[in-house]
DNA sequence: TTGTATGCGTTATCAC
DNA sequence: GTGATAACGCATACAA
């Protein structure tokens, strides 16, 4: 597999190695017809490719970005980063994707090997750990761009959802199908930005409403430990007659749990959940959710990155807030 | 971002850029101790960073491979995805992604691209349109794997289902259930790999059993007609007593048709699908599934374009099929 | 219009 | 043990 080069092709075509860089840059002024003809031939008969490698250590443009985020089974890390390929694509950037597992060392890794390998910008769902890292990227001026997760103080452009806002629609939905008693699931940690978020826009929402938001109704778990919290928040004085999940995986828990225990929906309790699972519809009875729009969110994260490389301005500290969207089905309905 | 090279390192520590490469590279027995702990010293000053792209253009390795796939929406994609991505993790590579959206115009692109980008090697989910341009790189024996469908003619290893077979499950489920009438529900077009092997592998298990596969009941349709053609199916004077669906896409509308329709499941209809929907437990009844082994065919892809990089004896021409795995639930039980 | 020379940041081959 | 120096494949300023 020996390798064509710019040479062979000026060789071929009879001309200097610079009119055939010329020629490939598109830069056709600068040559006769038949010139441009006879490396056109020589391109072809050869096969030549060229090799971006050299052109990008010249250059000092990869034409590549990083996207670091915690794990691409995560229904919105995928749907984010499908977004983020398509304007790529279009703009002729390739992404490299990293898994960072929520885990800061593994993060770190990521983030340098990514440096190493000169991407021209990066797009992450970060974690607090690394703070120090992003913040020398920052300084060095170098193109970043955050989703889902805010970090204080960093001042780094962010697209997120209005996590806030969307923990209110939950809270209205059921208070205005006249629950008083709505508790809130959550995995932990819950000090990522929307899980934070989402937790104080649902208590704010349920004083604002008048009623008290208690910490007995507030029930964090590990994934592996949430069937057992559940059985915990049930089994209070005054169980819920509600429940917000706080995203989809907290959801499958709280639809598990209350197909275990033959709970009837909405009549025994409502439930709603932030993020839009595949199965909203099909489900028995159909699931009321917020959706959140998160090729938006993605699309728009690849915008401003690209941006960002190009030199235009972006505003930095700029956190972009995304509308969530209520989508009312039978799970949360006056019981 | 004055970018800071071998060579400031090299001065800082008061020695040639050679010796600031042997230190980088880890061979060490070529220099004195107090050498080895200056540059130490200047690499951590500067904060200098390797620059892989010119190690790249030098060595002729990336270390970066390129999985093009139709779309990283698909539950399978993604989970194939984050296999190979954590192995190549674990091997130092790293992983563009592509979605060509079955779009053979899209593929090729990002092959000349990935090319280009002197990948180290590519895992695809292949149309059969680019079929000229694999043979041209299996030709100058690029590390290509194939994951999912087959080529005929090329001779390259692929990973996939063993689709006769998990077809053959689901027959077999359901007859041994008292099944006679068994449809199978599939996308166009028919002519992939895992379609058409499900589909012959359901006419012979049908075979086996003594039964007859008509024509009117291998039921296929794109996405959006799907409801229609269900339809169509169901208003036969003999409609089927239970349906096979082909993937997770059919299995969702097959539900959705059940649940518009309000039949009973298994007893007006039973139903099973190939894939392991995230709410087959969650559904009503439970959903029977034949799962595939995601992780472990991403795993091996990867492994095996590892090993054909570095260039080690990986048997070509190797279809490795894996096995399927009946999840045995309510949906196609006795009725 | 086309050709020459130089550099991008590394690695590798040899001298010293 | 260490240091020049020549590649790697391409882009570009400048000369012709």
């Amino acid at each position: 597999m020996k390798t064509v080069t710019i040479i062979d092709v000026a060789k071929r075509a009879g001309v200097s190695k610079s009119t055939v860089s010329q020629y490939l840059n598109g830069r056709y002024e600068y040559m006769g017809a038949d010139t441009r003809e006879r490396i056109k031939q020589a391109v072809e008969e050869l096969g030549y490719r060229p090799n971006t490698i050299a052109r990008s250590l010249k250059k000092k443009k990869t034409k590549t970005i990083g996207v670091i985020l915690a794990n691409i089974l995560y229904s919105f890390s995928t749907k984010v980063i499908r977004a983020i390929e398509d304007v790529c694509n279009r703009e002729g950037y390739q992404v490299i994707i990293c898994n960072a597992d929520d885990n800061p060392s593994k993060e770190k890794w990521y983030i340098e090997m990514l440096l190493a390998k000169q991407v021209d910008g990066i797009i992450a769902i970060p974690t607090k750990s690394n703070i120090d890292l992003y913040r020398k990227l920052k300084e060095r001026n170098y193109p970043l761009v955050f989703v889902d997760r805010y970090i204080d103080g960093l001042d780094i452009s962010t697209m997120m959802l209005h996590n806030e806002k969307a923990a209110k629609m939950c809270v209205d939905e059921l208070t205005d199908n006249g629950y008083e008693r709505i508790a809130m699931l959550t995995m932990e940690p819950i000090s990522i930005t929307p899980r934070f978020e989402r937790i104080q826009g649902y208590k704010k929402a349920l004083e604002d409403k008048g009623l008290k938001a208690t910490e007995d109704y507030i029930a964090s778990a590990p994934l592996k430990e949430m069937q057992t919290r559940l059985k915990e928040l049930m089994a209070l004085k005054q169980p819920p007659q509600a429940i917000i999940a706080i995203n989809d995986l907290s959801f499958m828990q709280l639809l598990t749990f209350v197909k275990e225990n033959q709970l009837e929906v909405p009549g025994d309790l409502a439930v709603i959940g932030i993020d839009d699972i595949s199965f909203a519809d099909l489900f028995d009875p159909p699931l009321t959710t917020i959706a959140q729009p998160a090729f938006d969110i993605g699309r728009e994260a690849a915008a401003a990155l690209i941006q960002k490389i190009n030199n235009r301005y972006v505003m930095d500290a700029d956190i972009r807030r995304f509308e969530p969207r209520l989508i009312r089905r039978a799970s949360s309905t006056k019981s």
